[in-house]
DNA sequence: CGTTGGATTGGCT
DNA sequence: GCCAATCCAACGC
């Protein structure tokens, strides 16, 4: 959970051939062993199986048939604990993204955790992926936020796990996802 | 082995 | 605001 909020600022790199696309994270969500909500919730399954590797590592899984989501696994090797990445801002490589997004707005790129994925194109691929050593994506320190624009909510888009507001983003930040969270804790 | 529904998005009413 | 698209892991029989 404490890891959730501190990877907002922090540079998300992808290397494509001799282009580089980065962005900032502006948006995540925690996910807990003994969280209903969590992939890990049932034990460790073939799809899931990065979740109980070892931390800094790349979770990716397929969504709806159509969509790829990032996770970074936070967990020691067997705990099952992962932070979705569900927005962020592009910096590098815009042109690269806006034609994997079949978009050109800067804030239509990476805002929702569908839509980064594609922008960064990420996929199975990518899945187990050390984001540490990694050649192809891996991450950077950035600028840590201001802690007083770190706002909450409980997470978007599940049925279960809404009693805790474990949903990070930057308030007033363009980039964030346009999800529509239960009950804000905090706008 | 068949069914169900999802950590979403984008297009249409 | 509503809902189809489109895949596949998980679960039930």
């Amino acid at each position: 959970m404490q890891v959730a909020p501190d990877l907002l600022g922090h540079i998300l790199v992808r290397r494509i051939g001799r282009a580089r696309l980065a962005v900032r994270i502006v948006e995540t969500e925690a996910y807990e062993p003994g969280d209903a909500a969590s992939h890990a919730f049932r034990g460790k399954t073939a799809r899931n199986a990065a979740m109980f590797g070892p931390p800094g590592r790349l979770y990716v899984y397929f969504s709806y048939g159509n969509h790829w989501m990032m996770n970074v696994v936070t967990g020691e090797a067997g705990e099952g604990s992962a932070v979705l990445l569900r927005a962020a801002e592009p910096l590098e490589g815009l042109d690269v993204m806006a034609a994997a997004r079949g978009r050109d707005r800067p804030d239509d790129l990476c805002s929702g955790p569908g839509k980064l994925a594609q922008a960064m194109r990420i996929d199975r691929a990518h899945d187990g992926q050390d984001l540490v050593e990694g050649r192809h994506v891996w991450l950077e320190v950035g600028d840590r936020p201001d802690p007083a624009d770190i706002a909450t909510s409980t997470r978007v888009g599940i049925r279960v796990g809404l009693d805790e507001a474990w949903r990070f983003y930057l308030a007033r930040n363009r980039f964030v996802s346009r999800a529509r969270p239960a009950r804000p804790s905090r706008s």
